[in-house]
DNA sequence: GTGTTTCTATCTATCGATAGGTAGATCATC
DNA sequence: GATGATCTACCTATCGATAGATAGAAACAC
């Protein structure tokens, strides 16, 4: 599956760092050529189509980042952790990176993308909101209640930090993100 | 100001739908001229360059969106009828129009946009944050305590429902926008 | 081991299409 | 006949994609 060469890996790491600031429709094949070093005839070698360089792009984002957040059922780590590390891993990629979440900006643009990266970036969201799911359903509020609103409010977490990256980036500050992030905190994690 | 020519305004409207979907860097000149039913050269004689057009775009959608919002301090509107209307503003945009917000769009796109767009983009931001910091100041838990926090609600409204549409098209599935907005009412606006 | 073939990764050169933008002619309205 | 609006025609630059060549490494045949 991901026996990828160094090269290939390159390509894909310079792709992603492209699409999440202009966009899949905004970035092109002679920039990822221009920033590994290679002509843009070479990059087609790695991956036939942009299209196909796009999906993967974003399939190997989805698999990193869910990666790294955890076993939502892991009994070591309360709720609350678990859901302070989700919000974490999106503060990384907007401060660290100082970058769009790449899903995000996927998401912004899906009606005009191929169906492979639609695809891909619908899934990075799925995955998202099933890891909260599990996370949510081991709150107290959530045993004791209705079950409806875990996916929900699973959907308003991600579309909360989704948002606030935008919003922080937007009004160039930053700390617009941990504001925003402290709100979801009191809200949604104090129930349990 | 706003006293425009009936065909500047008829591009105006083309671009804004071609921006809502494929973001500032996938739409074209030809792509305006085409579905207006004129030549790309007749659309520089009323939008000298493409950020000229960007930047018009987003400012007539921030004036006409704050418009349609009323006034914040309105007496005989409750807060929490204040905020139905906000949430059900950007419900209209996406059922009725079937389109992301242009301005999280933008948002999303701000690392690689002309000046003057990224600048009416940030403007209407700050323009839904001050009308939702009137509307919550209002409310009964702002005039008992903490000031800090209504800035941070009003991000967190705005951002939560700039990425939930950004879910909803991405999962297809509108209807998840209003699941995300219930989630909203009932965290923020019950305290009143 | 040597010679032959195949594979990998890159190149140069080019394709047709499209990008944003400009110059100058034309047409209509007043 | 002047003004506003649109046109034709064009420019330069770039787009995604393809073709054909090349150099070197690996695999194979004997």
């Amino acid at each position: 599956m991901s026996s990828e060469s160094p090269r290939a890996t390159e390509i894909l790491d310079v792709a992603e760092a492209l699409v999440r600031t202009q966009g899949y429709n905004g970035f092109s094949f002679r920039d990822v050529a221009a920033a590994v070093g290679i002509k843009s005839a070479s990059v087609h070698y790695h991956f036939p189509t942009k299209a196909d360089l796009g999906a993967e792009v974003a399939r190997r984002y989805a698999d990193r980042f869910i990666d790294a957040l955890g076993a939502p059922a892991d009994p070591e780590q309360p709720p609350t952790a678990l859901l302070a590390r989700y919000i974490a891993a999106f503060r990384h990629a907007l401060v660290q990176d100082g970058q769009m979440c790449l899903c995000g900006m996927l998401g912004a643009e899906i009606g005009s993308l191929p169906v492979e990266v639609a695809g891909a970036a619908k899934g990075f969201f799925n995955r998202n909101v099933a890891w909260l799911e599990a996370v949510l359903s081991r709150t107290a509020a959530a045993k004791a209640g209705e079950a409806t609103t875990v996916r929900a409010r699973a959907l308003a977490i991600l579309a909360t930090v989704e948002g606030a990256m935008i919003v922080a980036r937007t009004l160039r500050q930053p700390g617009d993100f941990d504001r925003i992030a402290a709100v979801l905190t009191d809200a949604y994690a104090s129930e349990s």
